[in-house]
DNA sequence: CTTGACCCTAAAGTATACTACAGGGTTTAC
DNA sequence: GTAAACCCTGTAGTATACTTTAGGGTCAAG
């Protein structure tokens, strides 16, 4: 049985962040000992793990919850985890659309600006003041 | 003279994102009317938009102050506003590169899944369990 | 002269994922 | 036996860009 700050040094996060998974949900409240402290069997490491790599694909805290309880309910199918996995793909590159426009339109910008001479005629602002650029239909 | 309602209608934003501005320095303190209005020229709807494609093409708003202190500023050079453009545009790369990777994992994990069987036999679920996935190097 | 549309301020709430702080026990090593 | 390192709870703070709420004046139309 691990305390606390083991979990916290195996799974690469805080101890608070841990109290804070654990508030939210998404691990187990675990045992206490005698003295009140938590105590985990060392599998807790590995859901910690989980839910660091799901984050790192984009999901938030509150979709991992959704995938946690999909994990723990045999009655789920694999094509309902497929699911969200495509849901947040469609997320994800939603948000590459939107910042390769803004890419584009930063790009076109600077390379239009001579870098020399005063704001007054700087490309950059007149661009931003004229009605160019991107509508801002999305955000 | 334009009242704030007058100036949220043809700037595209509330009233109350308008006294937010004002707050934050955004927005030159109007002068107020005898009854505690305030008043606007109506240059300011062209600084409003100013304010709102900065914001398309991903500045904050305390990058867009800078910017407009730059434009302000007789003394600054065109060079000034390219150095922040050319920032704001790496910052956005990075991101962008953040968001891909996060595609192409995904990506791959949803290939990998039949979209039939119980979660128990799911290859994103594993994916997200095993030591797979990217390093969260980043974020 | 009243009703609806408009204006004012100041403070608190929203979302996300933590982090920090205050105040206080416990355990381990020397 | 004491100091460092660890554990506990509950609350507040962080960043960003607003939105909402509370409570209260003002203006134009009928």
């Amino acid at each position: 049985m691990l305390n606390i700050g083991d979990v916290a040094r195996q799974g690469g996060v805080s101890v608070e962040t841990l109290r804070y998974y654990e508030q939210q949900g998404l691990i187990e409240t675990p045992d206490r000992d005698a003295n009140g402290y938590r105590k985990y069997a060392p599998e807790v490491v590995r859901h910690i793990q989980f839910i660091k790599r799901a984050q790192d694909v984009g999901f938030t805290l509150r979709d991992i919850g959704d995938l946690l309880s999909l994990k723990a309910d045999p009655g789920a199918s694999c094509s309902d985890v497929r699911d969200r996995a495509l849901g947040k793909l469609s997320e994800i590159e939603e948000k590459i659309d939107v910042l390769s426009r803004m890419r584009d339109v930063l790009g076109t910008w600077t390379n239009a600006c001579p870098s020399t001479g005063p704001v007054s005629a700087c490309p950059i602002l007149d661009a931003l003041e004229a009605r160019k650029g991107p509508s801002n239909a999305d955000r």
